[in-house]
Order: C-alpha cells, then structure tokens, then sequence
DNA sequence: TTTTGATTTTGTAGCGCTACAATGGCAGAG
DNA sequence: CTCTGCCATTGTAGCGCTACAAAATCAAAA
C-alpha cells in the first residue's frame, strides 16, 4: 500500500526500515545476509522495498564496510575480437560469483596508469590488466594499495597474479606446423615500435625455432601496429623483394594475414599452393574468408574466466591462491596453410 | 620527510591533514577546489599527500556529497568497430570534462537492465545507452532515480536525451545512390528476429524510396544476426534464386556485404559489374578489401563526444540542454556500387 | 589604533550503510 | 517457575569525505 503524492525524496535503507516497521539493520540483512533474518520479515522488506523502489547505495555500503563487490577491467583496445571472448568470460564469472565487472579502456600506458587510479579511487575489490608492462607509478600504486590484481595474456613475472599462455611456445607451435607442412623458406612477420611483449616474444621464437628445424630464419618484416589489414600488403612486398622463393608466412594477427590473402588476390597467387599463410588470434574472419586462415586460438574466454577467479579468490581473502596460470592456446590448422602436395 | 618503519595503514584525508598541520577541509579543498587554498599550503599539501602516497576516496567522496565524476556506459557489444569509435568518443569527451568512464557490457536485455541496476547502485552522475528498446523495469529505474541518461544510435523518442543518425535516412541515400549507378533490381539483407530498432527502420524506408523510384522493393531477405560473414553468402544464395538478374544488394554491416564479395568470388561474379554490394558501418574490412565497399559511415566518434556533453550538461544541472542530437552520416562511395558504364 | 572587508582556515554535522556487541524473546532443561 | 542457551532483532559507532557556516587572519581604510 503506497501512500501517492508524498514527497518522494530519495529511498533509503533507513525509509524503508520505517515503512516495514523494523530497525535499518534488518533491511540490511535482508539484502545482504538473507539468512540472518526469519522468512517472514524478510518477505515483508523486500516487498516494501520493490514498492518504494528502493535500490541499496553501493557506495554507502562500500564506505561502511571496507569491501567492494566491483572489479575493474583494464582493456587496450576492443577492436580485437579475442579481447571481446576475454572481456566475456571475465563478465561470466564475475556474474557467477555475485561481482560486479566494469571496464575502462586504455590504449597507452598513460591512460593504463589513470584507470588503475580511478579504480583504485573507487576503492575496487580487485583489478584486471592486459599485459605486464606498466608504468612504474602504475605499479607503485597497485604494490602500495595492495588491491588483488591480475595481469591478463602473460604468463611471466606478474606484479601480483598472471594468466596467459606463451607466445613463444605458440610461435613454436606454428613454426613446427608449417614445416610439417613442407615450408621452408618462412617469412615472419612483426610489429615495430614499442609494442607488448605478447608480440615482441615471437621473434626471437622464431628464429630459434627456424634454426632448429635447419631453415633460415632471416627472413622478417615489422609492419606498423597502425596498418590493420593495409599491413599485409606491405609487408608481403617487402618480404617478396627479399626472398623472390618465400613460401609461407607467419602473422602477427589473422587481419594482418587477411590483407596478405588480398593481396595474394591481387598478384594471382593461389594459397596455399603458392604460399601457406598464417594468423594470430583466430578473429571470426579468419573462418570466414575463402581460404581459411590457420590461426592460434589463445583460449580468450577461459583466460577471462580465470582472471576473474583469480581476482575473487584472493579479494575472498585465500592468500593461497595461485600466482600464474596457463590456460594454452591451440593451433587450428586450415587451408591456408595446407600441405603444398595435398 | 616520511617517517619509515611505522605502521602504515590506509592513508586517509585525516593522515594527510595531521602530517600537514592543516585541518582536513583544507586537504579536500586542496584536491577539490584548489584556488580556494593559498598556493604555499596547497603545495605542502600536495607534497605531503604524494609523500604518503595519498589516494582521495571517490566513495566518501561521493557519498559525502552526493554527486560522482564517473558516467556509466552500457554497450551491447564491442565486436562492431563502430562502437569501438563511440567508445573513444566517450572516453575522450569524459577526460576533456573531468568525468570518468566506466564501461559495462550487455548482449542482452536482461544484462542491460542490470547493468543499469549496477550503475545506478554506484550512483553514477550519468548514463548512456545504446539504443531505445529497454525492458519495463530499466526504464522505470531510469525514470524513478532521475539519473541523467543518454540513448546513443537513435534519434527518437527519447526516455531522457538521445544521440544519434536516422538508420531511414541513411537507408534512403544510399537506395538513391544505388539507383544513380543505374541498378533497378536492387535486394535488401535485413536482420530477423528481435533486432533493435536501429535495423528495423531499415527495410520500410528501403521498400518506400524503390517504390518513389519506381523499382520493385520486394527482393528483401531476413539473415541471421550471429551470422556474421556466413549471412552474406546464405542471403546472396536466397536473393538470386528469388531473382536471377538482381543487380545490386545492401547489406546491414559491412561485414555481411564482405561475405557477400568472398561469395562473389566463389562464384566468379566481378563486382561491381555483375552486382553493386552496399555495406554499413565503415568497418576497417570495408576499405581493405578488394574492391574496397562502399558503407554508411554514421559518425561514432562525435556520437560518443555528444553523448557524454549531453550526460555532463544535465549532470551539471543545464536542465535547458538538449534532449535530442542529429549527429548525422555520410555515403563513402567506394568501387563496390561504381556505376557500371563507368 | 580601530574598523572593515576580503581571504584563508577550521569545526560541526552528516551522507547511507554495515560491523559489532548487546538486547529481547522464547524454547526446553532443571 | 526459574534458568540456560539460542536465535531474531536492534542500538551504537563510525567508514572517509564534503557542505556549510563560523572563526581566524591580515591588509588596507578610517
């Protein structure tokens, strides 16, 4: 029963307990411990409370309580579809375990440091990042606060916890593909410039990896991050002018190989007899454009899933939790990069 | 000069103030209204407060007074690369006027009413949404708490403010442009199901400017909306068998008209001269691809800037502000739809 | 020197909620 | 009929900060 045409200033807890005829610590309770309060009480408050429509003050909440059910999600970018599967499977478990998931994006360092300011302003249970290079006033901050923080697609030396998989080891992984598929003279694609150490580990994978197999691993382009699927293009010219007999290609995303098999359209080249070519990040065009690219799948979802996990166990307070996890990443072979003799 | 070795608890307002020697008002107003404090105390402050390694509490903060510097954006997904502009958009406008975006996915109703819920908890200074196709119970949040809120991608009937593009406008031009490069039997790819709004304005104005063209608009084909790339070939397949001559074809993304093109070349179709392929969007795809796809670009970046001027200025208590912003489109002309007698 | 007015600084009183200890009520044991 | 033990419920205090008004400071005017 509403009483209309009073003065509906802003619904608080203490209203709430007034109009049930109960103490504002029952309404709390009733929220957040249901089972503290009898059955009967509890039914009472909470229809009081939907017919006020009252909507508890999280802020409040946190203040009084020191905790905070929000975590927040640092994001370099949402132009790559792998970080959409991450940024999903962090919303699900975060669901699943009663937290809150909010996201800031940062494509540099700078504004990287600024989120982590912001959330720790907030007063957040736990962090999310991507990557584990930061600004030194970044980690200074996290270290100095404390706060429970993962650092995503990594799997080395975390500020606090890490989970990701190793790009070297996926290198490899593809490296061993292509010469199983009869490749030998690999061209590599790279980003210049000062980019994530996600990318920067490849190379020197691969060039490893290239010497043990007995190929020649000289054969590398950086293209500009920038570029996208313009990236392709240039690089396969560059590299064409390099080595006239190169038979496969390695990328450093599945847009990039993309644009390579453009530009392969253009020149007439068939792949993958011609040349084999090779994505990263299996990116839903990667499936779609005709031939398929092969890509590395780096397991976006599960590693978000996990993030988050990581983040509630330790906010849960279990300081045993572990430090790093490596949730794989699998090479989903296709016809890009087919055995030249079928 | 910080004394080491002492327990170092949270670092308070109240902590700061007493290493000062100044009250706590002063400390806040340090932060919070700097010319309030005379420049040689504001600077002790600061010094004192970097030294502690000082964070302000925004949840104090914001309960103390009542207001927050931080906008909530509910996004239904980020694999659209337009969105990824809107964001930035945002992200660039709230840093310009000192506000902080947090972002929250939702794919679904449901989630966006929660993640309403979950803002309006936080008591966030505003909102946008994308969209005006909310459920009952969002809208009453909405309506009941007051919060400033902007409903981004639509350009009508707005619950609060909204920002966007007429999706019928941009449909209409880009049937004129069409019809301008000679194409009569001219299909249409919409989306089936329980699409939002900004689609299904799509295929009336479609069906309305052939006929003050004179054209039949009855090749019209529903695709599915997860398709993504798949539903340009499955469309393409469905149109021709309902017209063999068909001539031209608009698709709702950019990324189904590139499904369309991979089709076209599987079938050895030459475009634009076989059909003239319309996108929507300007999606990166659009002008990497071979022939580069002529698209809808609808502004993203001045829309997510205006989205978060409008949230400001209502925030801001400018109750004279603007309820409803055109942000407008453009017709990229590109070779997909270039007329064919040149 | 006293007064005035402007500027800078400081108490006071909460914001809405929750932790904690304390209260009241009520069953069954003595 | 009292006492113990247990549960549901309730005061009290305070989280860290800010609005507001009051107080202190000081230079210039009288």
């Amino acid at each position: 029963m509403t009483k209309c045409g009073e003065a509906t200033g802003p619904v608080t807890m203490q209203s709430v307990a007034k109009a049930a005829g109960v103490s504002p610590m029952t309404v709390s309770n009733t929220f957040k411990y249901p089972e503290r309060v009898q059955e009967e009480t509890r039914r009472r408050v909470r229809e009081v409370a939907a017919e006020l429509g009252y909507i508890p003050n999280h802020v409040a909440g946190n203040l009084a309580s020191g905790q905070s059910r929000v975590i927040g999600a640092v994001i370099p970018s949402i132009k790559n579809s792998s970080f959409y599967k991450y940024v999903r499977g962090m919303q699900d478990a975060a669901a699943e375990t009663g937290y809150e998931l909010v996201l800031k994006l940062a494509d540099t360092k700078r504004q990287e440091t600024a989120a982590i300011r912001t959330f720790i302003g907030l007063r957040v249970a736990g962090m999310t990042l991507v990557g584990n290079e930061h600004e030194d006033q970044a980690a200074d901050l996290l270290r100095k606060t404390g706060v429970p923080v993962v650092e995503a697609w990594v799997h080395r030396d975390p500020l606090d916890m890490a989970v990701g998989y190793s790009a070297a080891a996926a290198t490899r992984a593809m490296v061993d593909h292509l010469a199983a598929a009869g490749r030998r003279r690999m061209g590599f694609i790279g980003y210049a410039g000062d980019v994530a150490s996600r990318y920067t580990e490849r190379l020197p994978a691969f060039e490893e990896r290239m010497r043990q197999h007995g190929l020649d691993p000289g054969l590398c382009h950086l293209a500009d991050e920038a570029d996208g699927f313009g990236a392709g293009p240039k690089a396969l010219d560059a590299l064409h002018r390099m080595d006239g007999s190169i038979d496969a290609l390695l990328c450093p995303t599945d847009i990039v190989a993309a644009g390579v098999l453009f530009e392969c359209g253009r020149r007439g080249w068939s792949v993958p007899e011609r040349l084999a070519v090779a994505g990263w990040g299996d990116y839903e065009i990667a499936s779609e454009i005709s031939p398929q690219i092969t890509t590395v799948q780096p397991n976006a979802y599960e590693m978000g899933r996990t993030a988050i996990d990581m983040v509630v166990a330790r906010a849960a307070g279990l300081e045993s939790g572990t430090r790093l996890t490596d949730t794989g990443f699998e090479i989903i072979a296709r016809a890009s990069t087919a055995a030249g003799m079928e």
